[in-house]
DNA sequence: GTGAAAGCGCTAACAT
DNA sequence: ATGTTAGCGCTTTCAC
């Protein structure tokens, strides 16, 4: 049997409610006791049991992130920031695996497993504003995080999407590409990341004097590498001419970018490209990879800290908040201006 | 206030005890009465308070992961599967990330959210041998993963490295090359993955008669793709020759590549490569990266079922169990005999 | 500044 | 096949 606070409380003299005061660092105690009862916890190498001071406080200290999966490296990379934001605040994080399934993004927040964490960090890929009942079932403070369900009642931390593709395309035009590629378009979206960004796009294009040219708009359902090689081999097949790419996630661009350098394409010099998410694996690509950074690091900490806000209480009349963080335009060789070669200068290793 | 057993007990006219019977599923209870509590449960959307369950049964239901970190495809893809194992048993995974930090990943084995777990998945970077102490300390089931502590009194499941090593190397001499680096060697381990494959590398270069050289060992001391690409710099500024490379994991494979493709080395006529780990990635570079495959689902279902035969007691005596996972060679275009050029077949994409 | 009593919601053990 | 009793370890409330 594991030690409890009673024991605790018997080796130093006290009652089990100074051990607790002790342990949860209440103000007013004697430093005598405080010692002598931290004596003890160390002699008797006590560690609270978290069920039972879940059970009576009605927190248990974790909070759930639910995302599709850690595959992706843009999941992956955004929970590790989650889970350093959360341990920063004494949290810790339950990640569930929505697999990018619809049924399962509903089904994840009716579980019983939202009854034993505090708080929830939503990502959801299917769910929308037609299934904000479900969203409203949920009786536990939750966040959602990305560009779906803006409607619902709950904080939300996201970035500038049209901004930042505004700025990708921007970015290309100011290279003198007059061909350029939307790739990773989802024509059926009226909402979400691809059609934000869609927006982006034909406003950089139209602030530009430039016209739209839809044949420029390539559809790819997923936004994974293979899904991008698919889609980009096509696009070569059918004689598409173009020469820049504004891809709607880096993995796109990464999967692209792998079909131009087998058919001899060059970049940036033929086709230059930039994406969106700065994840790790752009900057050892050939060429490196230009992208939109979202601001991985701010919308974690945002995303926590308005959850912890909710948890604690006392925002209750606070209504929903819209926290926009800011992206940054990374430049690195798909969109350098002067060609690459040998000798180019090796990708930046901040 | 949220719904209790005792709501629902109330509603369908039976007891507390025959409501929880009917959640957990117990046997024997009557049609008609199940029937009953399951429609007061559906009307009063009830669901069980965990903390209260875990508190009375001692289970919380709850597994750890803990790994250096999400950042590393290895690792994410790893949690990734692990995740999925655990759902397949009704486990969720709590994740810890020790940051491949020495003190923290000691730490996080005394720390109090391991009270709160039914069992431990414990990945190692650095802790060895030498801190058996603090691993004995651990009182809950836990199995390790990994490299590291192999005489700790624990379940320990892993790949069989050397031998994964050798047939990384044996395929590349069957390739004829003859200069071979072994690429991610850490000189001071005599434990862990880097000394296994080292010892497989040179197993393979015994077993056809080729003499070992030590300038092709390199070591590198963290294995990532910027460690790679630094590494693999100051390696052709020295001079070096060599027309193969055995690199430890693929983050140094990729970033070794990266940078041969600067210096206008081609892949693989000039120097063939071969990583470690069937990271994704490894699929979508160019050219795409032959590897050894650690049978990472394989890994995460037995490391979780044996974690929860553990839990579920009644193995007590049994002893520590070594389980090697089987690895497979994965050859794609970094090993191909024949060249690379625009027309070449396509990456595996299974 | 510290203690005593009560009870959070659930299930183990036993009774019926 | 179902009900009763007790108590898991902690914090809350209130008393001192």
């Amino acid at each position: 049997m594991a030690t409890t606070l009673h024991d605790v409380a018997k080796l130093a003299g006290v009652s089990a409610k100074t051990v607790s005061n002790v342990v949860n660092d209440y103000p007013h105690i004697k430093q005598a006791t405080k010692e002598r009862v931290l004596a003890a916890i160390a002699e008797l190498g006590y560690r609270p049991n978290l069920s039972a001071r879940g059970l009576r406080s009605g927190r248990s200290g974790v909070i759930s992130l639910i995302i599709p999966d850690l595959r992706n490296s843009y999941f992956a990379e955004l929970a590790d920031a989650v889970m350093h934001a959360a341990d920063q605040l004494g949290l810790s994080v339950l990640i569930e695996l929505s697999g990018g399934d619809r049924a399962r993004e509903a089904e994840l927040l009716r579980g019983a497993r939202l009854r034993a964490v505090d708080g929830v960090l939503y990502s959801a890929l299917h769910l929308g504003d037609e299934d904000l009942a479900v969203v409203e079932e949920v009786t536990i403070p939750m966040v959602l995080l990305g560009e779906r369900m803006f409607n619902a009642p709950n904080d939300h931390v996201t970035m500038r999407n049209t901004e930042g593709a505004r700025a990708a395309t921007e970015h290309l035009i100011a290279l003198g590409r007059t061909r350029i590629v939307a790739f990773g378009a989802h024509r059926a979206d009226i909402v979400g990341s691809a059609s934000l960004r869609l927006a982006g796009y034909r406003a950089a294009l139209e602030a530009a004097g430039m016209v739209f040219d839809p044949a420029l708009v390539r559809e790819v359902p997923v936004w994974g590498r293979f899904d991008g090689a698919v889609a980009m081999r096509a696009m070569l097949d059918e004689g598409v001419a173009f020469d820049g790419i504004v891809a709607f996630n880096d993995a796109l661009a990464l999967g692209a970018m792998r079909v131009l350098s087998e058919r001899g394409v060059a970049m940036p010099d033929e086709v230059a490209v930039i994406g969106f998410d700065d994840i790790d694996e752009g900057r050892y690509s050939l060429p490196s990879l230009s992208t939109i950074a979202p601001g991985r690091e701010q919308i974690a900490r945002t995303a926590v800290s308005l959850l912890v806000e909710r948890i604690a209480g006392g925002v209750d009349d606070v209504p929903p908040r819209r926290v926009y963080a800011d992206f940054e335009l990374v430049r690195r060789e798909s969109t350098a201006s002067s060609p690459v070669g040998a000798d180019s200068p090796s990708p930046d290793v901040s």
